[in-house]
DNA sequence: CTTGACATTCAAGCGTACTTGAAGGTCTAG
DNA sequence: CTAGACCTTCAAGTACGCTTGAATGTCAAG
């Protein structure tokens, strides 16, 4: 298998592939005479594997941490508990966060509502932003999903 | 009022300041002789809205949208409203996927607790992490949460 | 023999919001 | 007079997971 075959089989692009094997996340495939990749069926699996890590949040880092220890020989189970754990910890806390954002952004959009822009102080900027009480003590980041 | 006071008053870096200038959300202050920045209280307002801008979600480039608005001696009402209420759909929808999310890691975890290491296959990697369904379908974002 | 789809490497770019570093100037207190 | 706390500009670096571009090579079909 060449690398367009095993990176569409794997939902990849090419170029994600050669990043993957750049960062030692997967090994180098032996080459054709002409400097191809090739790879073996298990390629599919590894590729598998780094997208369901991916797509429970885990970083590459820790990715290549799991795979580290599957490739010394041992099983990964300790390591996969910890990360899962402390990602589970993190979308808990992000899950929390968001939830008071959502409530803050629904007041926002509330006391606008409430408003007449003829009524708008051309002193401020737009009070109707800064006007509720936990918008002025923290905030939860953007950043959109990836897709699997 | 010069950099670092009007930086620390408002909870930012010099350097964020200067940043917003280049960004044009500050307009190019008065400077002394020396050539050091000097800023109106009025400025401590504005960095104050950025802020809580940024704590709802919204980006710089947006917040420049509605200072630009602003500035233009236009009340950014509907701006801001529209701002807003995409930013809450948003929201809404990563808190849909986080929690999706958290339900799977909850499984994988749930799973993992109800197995032994001794039984680990080796031919895989660890079968536990692509053993939820929608880990299979779908992914979410990491990225932490900006403070403010 | 040519076209076109595929492959290679390497460096650089993207988005976001900044920070850091280098090289230097200014100002106040002791 | 000097230390040190502050200021300036400009370019480059950070995180993360890739993609893109340039320049080039390979290979099968028509």
């Amino acid at each position: 298998m060449r690398i367009r075959e095993v990176a569409s089989r794997s939902g990849l692009a090419p170029s994600a592939v050669r990043y993957y094997e750049q960062l030692g996340l997967l090994p180098e495939p032996p080459r054709t005479e002409a400097g191809y990749r090739v790879y073996p069926d298990v390629a599919i699996d590894r590729l598998g594997f780094i997208r369901a890590a991916q797509a429970v949040g885990l970083t590459l880092a820790e990715v290549r941490q799991v795979l580290g220890v599957r490739d010394a020989g041992e099983p990964p189970c300790r390591v996969v508990t910890d990360l899962i754990q402390r990602r589970h910890a993190e979308v808990r806390t992000k899950i929390v966060e968001l939830r008071r954002l959502e409530r803050d952004l629904a007041a926002v959009r509330a006391r606008a509502a409430t408003l007449n822009p003829r009524d708008c102080d051309p002193s401020g900027i737009c009070h109707v932003i800064p006007s509720v009480a936990s918008v002025r003590a923290r905030a939860v980041g953007r950043k959109e999903v990836p897709d699997v």
